[in-house]
RNA sequence: GCCCAGAUGGUGGAAUUGGUAGACACGAGGGACUUAAAAUCCCUUGACCAUAACGGUCGUACGGGUUCGAGUCCCGUUCCGGGCACCA
C-alpha cells in the first residue's frame, strides 16, 4: 500500500506536539540575534475568520519561521484588541454583555487561528481588557498628563519643571506646545487658586482636559476622533457625526508633528503610506501677519503660506466660531452677523463638506493692511476654518479660487500680482512666475519693500524677512493633524485613572494601578453622553484609604467622584508592541533588559486602513516613552508590509421574473431575469449544485432549471466578502477539506501579500496536488521511505540549488506566490528525475518548512531528526550547481530571433560575436547584408544589425 | 483640484529590472486507466492566417519617442484603486 497524505492526522499530531513540547516559547538570550515579527492584533469580532484574516498572519508567519531557521531568536506573539467600539456593538447587537461576548469571541478566534499552525508564542499573549494589560495604559496616561512638550528640544519633560518656570517667570521665555497662547507673569501665578493652576496647567499638559469642537455620533453615544469619522459619518456603523463643544480628555499628538514627520524619513514603509501620513500630518510653511482693526488698537493676526501676495489682498475673513467676529461686528452689521451665525450652526459637517457654497457677510468692520495702509473689509465666511491657522485669512483673490469665487460673488476687488496672470475667468494659484504690481521702495510710508521682479519663491522668503525684522508677524509652521480626543463615553473601555477632588482632576496615585472597569448591568451608550460608568454604584475614590468605595459616600470627607469616561479603542493598541517583550511584568510595563533585547518591531503586518489612527497613534506613544526612557527606539515599527485585502467572489442565479426558475448564465438574455446571490459554497467552478441548492432554503425547494449542456452557470463578481453577499469562505472548512498547508499555500499563491485579490476556492486544488507529490517523492509503493544515502546526481543538486537561491530571495522579499511555483516545479523535476537521495530531499523539507510546517514536521520526524524542523539550518546554495556547461544563445538579425546557438558558459561576447559570423545560416544571410553592429549580452543574446 | 500606486490570456498571476512575453496554477478542450465515478497520468490552450509538415502576422490600456532590442525607460492620453481636500 502507498503511503498517502494524511493531512488531517498529521496536522493534529503537530499541533499536540508542538504544544507539549512548547516548541514555539521563546526567551531572551543574549547570544542570539533577536528578530521580532509582529501582526496587528484583531478585534475579536463575533462573526469569527474569515479566509480573508490569516492572510497576513501567514505572510508573517512565513517569515517568522525563516528567520528562525536562519539562526534567530524570533519573537512572534498573538494577542486580541478586545476593548473599544467594536467589541461593543458586537454585544450591543446581541444583547449580551460584553464581558461575555468578548471572552466568548476570543476562544472563537484562537480556535480558528490554532488551526492553521502558526508559530505564535501563547505564552505572551495580551489583551487590551485584562486589568494586567490596562494598568499600563492608564500608567501611560498619568505619565502624559504629568508631561508637557518643550519645543526646543523637541522632548516631553515632568510638568513640575514647567509650573517651577511659572513660579519664577511666569510664561516668559517658554517654548512649549499649547493649546492657546497664553502670558501670564510669576505674580500672577502665584496668586491663582489650585483650581485657577490646574485650568491653567491643562493647556500645557500632554493629556489634558480640553474645551473642544468634537465628533459628536448621537447613535453611537459617544465622541469619535479625526480618523473615526470620514465623510461626515462615523467609519463604525456609518452614522451622522456633529460638532459639539464638549469637555473631553484629549493627547497633545500635535506636539510630536514634527517628529512624527521626521521619523518616516527613517523607516521602511511603503511610499503611498507614508505620503498618507504626511498628508494627514499636513505640515505647512508660512507666515503669521498681524493686521489692526481701523479706528481701533486691536490687532488680530492670519496664517499664510503665500506671503508675497500682501499686495493683492482686498479683504479679510474671519471664521464664524472666531471670537474675533463678536468683537468686530459693527452695529449696523450685528443682526446680519447674526443671522449669519444662525445658518452657519445650522450646517452640518457633512453638508459643509459636500456643499462648498459661497456664503459670508459683512462685519462692518476694516483691517488696515501693514504693508499698503489700505483698509480692507473684514468679512466672515464658513469657508475659513477655526480650528485651522488663526481662524482668519487675509483674501487674495487674484491668487487663491476660494478667495476669487467669494470676491466674484460678492463683487469685491481682485488684483493680479504676477506677470502674465489672467485673472477675468479664474484665479492663478500657482505658485510661480514673476512678481509685479507691488508699488516701488519708498512708495508707500508704511512699506519699503518690493518684490517686483522676482519670483514666487523669492518674493515669499524676502516678506518673511521683512516681516520678522519689522515686527510685523513672524515665520511660523502649521499642522494639519489635530490633537486626539480621548474619552468615549462607552462603557467598554479603559477608566481614566483621575478623580476629581473639588473639582480639580487629580490622578489616583500609582501604586493604585490598576483602576478596573466596574461590572455594570446596563452598559448601553445613551444618545446625550450619559457616560455608562455613571450606573456604577461602587464609582468613587477614597483618598485616605486609596480605594474605590460607594459612590453615595462622595460627601464624606476624602471621598470623590471617579472620571465617568473610558479611553477610545487605540488606548489599548497604541503600546502593546512593548508589553509582548514582557507581558507578565507586574511592576513595569516593559523591563528595561527585555525593552534593551527585543528593542522595537523589526517587521509589521496589517492593513493600510490604519494609516491615520493607530498608525500614527502608536508612533506617537512609542515617542512618548522613548522621552521618558521606557522604549529605547524612537520608532515603533521599523518595517510595515500592508497586506490587500481578500476580497470576496460573489456567485448569482437568475430568476425568471415572477416564476422560480433559474436560467443558466449563457441563456439568461433570453428571459427578463433578476440576479440572486448564491451561497459560493454550493458552487463549484461557477457550476451551480442543483440538490444543494434546492434544500438551501425553502422557497428554492420546488426551483426549476433552465440548462446549459445540463449544467447551471452561475454569473460572478468581485465583492466584498461579506455574509449578506453569501461569499464568505471560512478557514475551518478549508482546512477540514485540504489541511492547513493547502490553506497556507493557497493564500500565498493567491499572488503578492501586499495586493488586494479575490479568494476563488477553487484554485486551491493546484496546492493540494503539490503537496501530495511532494510527499510522494518520499514514500515507495509499499509506503516505506525510499530514500538513498548515494552521491546525489548533478541535475538533482542543480535543481536543489536553483530552488534554495529562489526560495531565500522571494522570502525577503515576501514573493512567496513565486516561492510556491518554484517548489512545483523542482518537485515535478525531482519526480522526473527519479530523485531519492536523502541529502536534497531533506535540505527540501527544510526549505518547505515555513510555508506548510505540518508535513514538514511528519517528514522531518520520518528522516530521523529528533529536533523539531523549525530549528533545521536554512539551507544556503553553492553557486557551483547553478553554472551552465553551455549557453544557449537566440541569435537576432535586426531585432528578430532567427536561429539558436550553443555557446560554452565562459564565451566571451567577442569570441560568440565570431562563432555567429562564420555559423551556416548566418553566412546565408549575411550574403547580401553588410553587418552595421554586433550586440552580444552575456547568457542573453547576439544581436547583428544589417543593411541591404 | 493635489499627491501616491496601478493596467499583461477565459481567471489568479510570472518575466533574471532593457534581452525569446505569458513561468506556475486554475478553468476549458481532447486522450489514457476504470463496469462507472472519484483519484491519477498524458496532450492542446494569447489572437489571427496557414499547413501533410514547416511557417507567418499581430499582441503587455491608448498615442508618440529613445534603443540593435521596450511589459520594463521618457513624454502625452484614457481608465481603475488609495490618500488628502474650502488647511489659506
Amino acid at each position: 500500500m502507498a503511503r498517502e497524505y494524511n493531512f488531517r492526522e498529521i496536522e493534529q499530531k503537530w499541533h499536540r506536539l508542538w504544544v507539549e513540547k512548547q516548541t514555539y516559547k521563546v526567551t531572551e538570550d543574549a547570544g542570539r540575534r533577536k528578530f521580532y515579527v509582529l501582526n496587528m492584533f484583531p478585534y475579536p469580532s463575533g462573526a469569527g475568520l474569515h479566509v480573508g484574516h490569516p492572510l497576513g498572519y501567514i505572510a508573517s508567519d512565513i517569515y517568522a519561521r525563516f528567520k528562525r531557521q536562519q539562526g534567530y531568536n524570533v519573537l512572534n506573539p498573538m494577542g486580541y484588541d478586545s476593548y473599544g467600539l467594536p467589541a461593543e456593538q458586537y454585544a450591543i447587537q446581541t444583547g449580551q454583555h460584553p464581558e461575555k461576548t468578548t471572552f466568548q469571541n476570543i476562544d472563537r478566534y484562537r480556535e480558528q487561528l490554532d488551526k492553521i499552525g502558526f508559530s505564535f508564542d501563547w505564552n505572551r499573549e495580551v489583551r487590551t481588557c485584562d486589568p494586567g494589560y490596562y494598568h499600563w495604559t492608564q500608567w501611560a496616561f498619568q505619565k502624559m498628563f504629568g508631561s508637557y512638550f518643550c519645543l526646543k528640544c523637541q522632548q516631553a519633560k515632568p510638568i513640575e519643571q514647567l509650573i517651577q518656570h511659572f513660579e519664577q517667570q511666569g510664561t516668559e521665555g517658554i517654548t512649549v506646545a499649547q493649546t492657546e497662547e497664553l502670558a501670564f507673569t510669576a505674580e500672577e501665578w502665584r496668586a491663582w487658586d489650585e483650581k485657577r493652576k490646574s485650568d491653567v496647567l491643562m493647556n500645557y499638559r500632554l493629556a489634558f482636559l480640553g474645551e473642544t469642537m468634537v465628533n459628536w455620533c448621537p447613535k453611537l453615544g459617544t465622541v469619535l476622533a479625526n480618523d473615526e469619522v470620514v465623510e461626515g459619518v462615523s467609519v463604525r456603523g456609518g452614522y451622522p457625526v456633529e460638532q459639539k463643544k464638549m469637555r473631553q480628555w484629549c493627547l497633545r499628538v500635535s506636539a510630536y508633528a514634527q517628529r512624527l514627520l521626521d521619523g518616516l524619513e527613517t523607516i521602511q514603509w511603503s511610499e503611498s503610506i507614508k505620503e498618507t501620513q504626511r498628508n494627514w500630518i499636513g505640515r505647512s510653511e508660512g507666515t503669521e501677519v498681524k493686521f489692526r482693526i481701523a479706528s481701533s488698537d486691536e490687532t488680530f493676526t492670519i496664517f499664510t503660506t503665500r506671503a508675497d501676495t500682501m499686495f493683492g489682498v482686498t479683504f479679510m475673513v474671519l471664521a464664524p466660531e472666531s471670537e474675533l467676529v463678536q468683537q468686530v461686528t459693527t452695529p449696523e452689521q450685528r443682526q446680519q452677523v447674526e443671522d449669519y451665525l444662525r445658518y452657519v450652526k445650522g450646517r452640518t459637517e457633512r453638508e459643509r463638506q459636500i456643499d462648498h457654497r459661497v456664503t459670508g457677510v459683512f462685519t462692518g468692520a476694516y483691517a488696515i493692511n501693514p504693508f499698503t495702509g489700505e483698509k480692507n473689509p473684514i468679512w466672515v465666511s464658513e469657508y475659513v476654518l477655526s480650528g485651522y491657522g488663526t481662524g482668519a485669512i487675509m483674501a487674495v483673490p487674484a491668487h487663491d479660487s476660494r478667495d476669487y469665487a467669494f470676491a466674484r460673488h460678492f463683487g469685491l476687488p481682485i488684483v493680479p500680482l504676477i506677470e502674465g496672470a489672467d485673472v477675468s475667468e479664474e484665479s492663478y494659484d500657482a505658485k510661480e512666475g514673476i512678481v509685479c504690481n507691488s508699488p516701488a521702495a519708498g512708495k508707500t510710508p508704511y512699506c519699503s519693500l518690493t518684490l517686483n521682479g522676482l519670483t514666487v519663491k523669492e518674493a515669499i522668503a524676502a516678506t518673511k524677512k521683512y516681516v520678522e525684522e519689522n515686527g510685523l508677524g513672524r515665520v511660523k509652521v502649521n499642522y494639519r493633524l489635530r490633537d486626539a480626543i480621548f474619552s468615549r463615553q462607552r462603557y467598554w473601555g479603559e477608566p481614566f485613572p483621575v478623580y476629581y477632588k473639588n473639582g480639580i482632576p487629580t490622578l489616583i496615585p500609582e501604586s493604585c494601578l490598576p483602576l478596573c472597569l466596574p461590572h455594570v448591568e446596563s452598559f448601553l451608550p445613551t444618545e446625550t453622553g450619559e457616560p455608562p460608568l455613571g450606573n456604577a454604584q461602587i464609582w468613587a475614590w477614597d483618598e485616605q484609604k486609596k480605594q474605590v468605595v460607594d459612590k453615595q459616600l462622595i460627601d464624606e470627607e476624602n471621598i470623590f467622584p471617579l472620571d465617568l469616561y473610558t479611553m477610545p479603542g487605540f488606548a489599548g493598541s497604541s503600546a502593546y508592541y512593548l508589553r509582548y517583550m514582557d507581558p507578565h511584568n507586574e511592576t513595569a510595563l516593559v523591563s528595561a533588559e527585555a525593552d534593551k533585547y527585543w528593542q522595537s518591531v523589526d517587521l509589521y503586518v496589517g492593513g493600510s486602513e490604519h494609516a491615520t489612527g493607530h498608525l500614527i497613534y502608536s508612533r506617537f506613544w512609542n515617542k512618548f516613552l522613548f522621552d521618558l526612557g521606557i522604549s529605547c527606539r524612537e520608532e515603533p515599527f521599523q518595517k510595515l508590509v500592508n497586506q490587500g485585502m481578500i476580497q470576496g467572489r460573489s456567485n448569482f442565479v437568475y430568476r425568471i421574473k415572477d416564476t422560480n426558475t433559474f436560467v443558466s448564465l449563457g441563456l439568461k438574455e433570453n428571459y427578463e431575469t433578476t440576479p440572486i446571490h448564491v451561497d459560493v459554497n454550493i458552487v463549484k467552478n461557477d457550476v451551480l449544485d442543483l440538490e444543494s441548492f434546492k434544500s438551501w432554503r425553502p422557497e428554492y425547494n420546488t426551483a426549476e432549471f433552465i440548462l446549459e449542456d445540463g449544467k447551471y452557470i452561475c454569473g460572478w463578481a468581485i465583492e466584498k466578502m461579506s455574509k449578506s453577499m453569501f461569499n464568505v469562505v471560512n478557514p475551518d472548512m478549508i482546512v477540514e477539506r485540504y489541511g492547513a498547508d493547502t490553506l497556507r499555500l493557497y493564500e500565498m499563491f493567491l499572488g503578492p501579500v501586499e495586493q488586494s485579490k479575490p479568494w476563488d476556492t477553487n484554485g486551491i486544488d493546484g496546492c493540494h496536488r503539490f503537496l501530495k507529490k511532494f510527499w510522494q517523492l518520499f514514500w515507495d509503493k509499499d509506503g516505506q521511505l525510499q530514500l538513498t544515502d548515494d552521491e546525489p546526481s548533478a541535475e538533482s543538486m542543480k535543481t536543489l540549488h536553483r530552488l534554495i537561491k529562489k526560495v531565500t530571495a522571494d522570502i525577503e522579499t515576501f514573493n512567496y506566490n513565486t516561492s510556491i511555483s518554484a517548489f512545483m516545479v523542482a518537485t515535478n523535476e525531482w519526480t522526473a528525475q527519479h530523485c531519492t537521495n536523502r541529502q536534497v530531499l531533506s535540505q527540501a523539507v527544510a526549505l518547505i518548512s515555513p510555508f506548510a510546517p505540518h508535513i514538514a514536521e511528519e517528514l522531518w520526524e520520518a528522516l530521523g531528526h529528533d529536533t523539531s524542523v523549525c530549528d533545521a539550518e536554512w539551507p544556503s546554495y553553492d553557486e557551483k550547481y547553478l553554472v551552465e556547461s553551455s549557453v544557449r544563445l537566440g541569435v537576432q538579425f535586426n531585432g528578430k530571433v532567427k536561429f539558436s546557438m550553443d555557446f560554452p558558459a565562459d564565451a566571451t561576447p567577442e569570441q560568440m560575436v565570431a562563432q555567429v559570423l562564420a555559423a551556416d545560416e548566418a553566412q546565408r544571410f549575411l550574403q547580401e547584408m553588410q553587418v552595421v553592429k554586433t550586440i552580444a549580452v552575456p547568457k542573453r543574446i547576439v544581436n547583428i544589425v544589417v543593411r541591404p
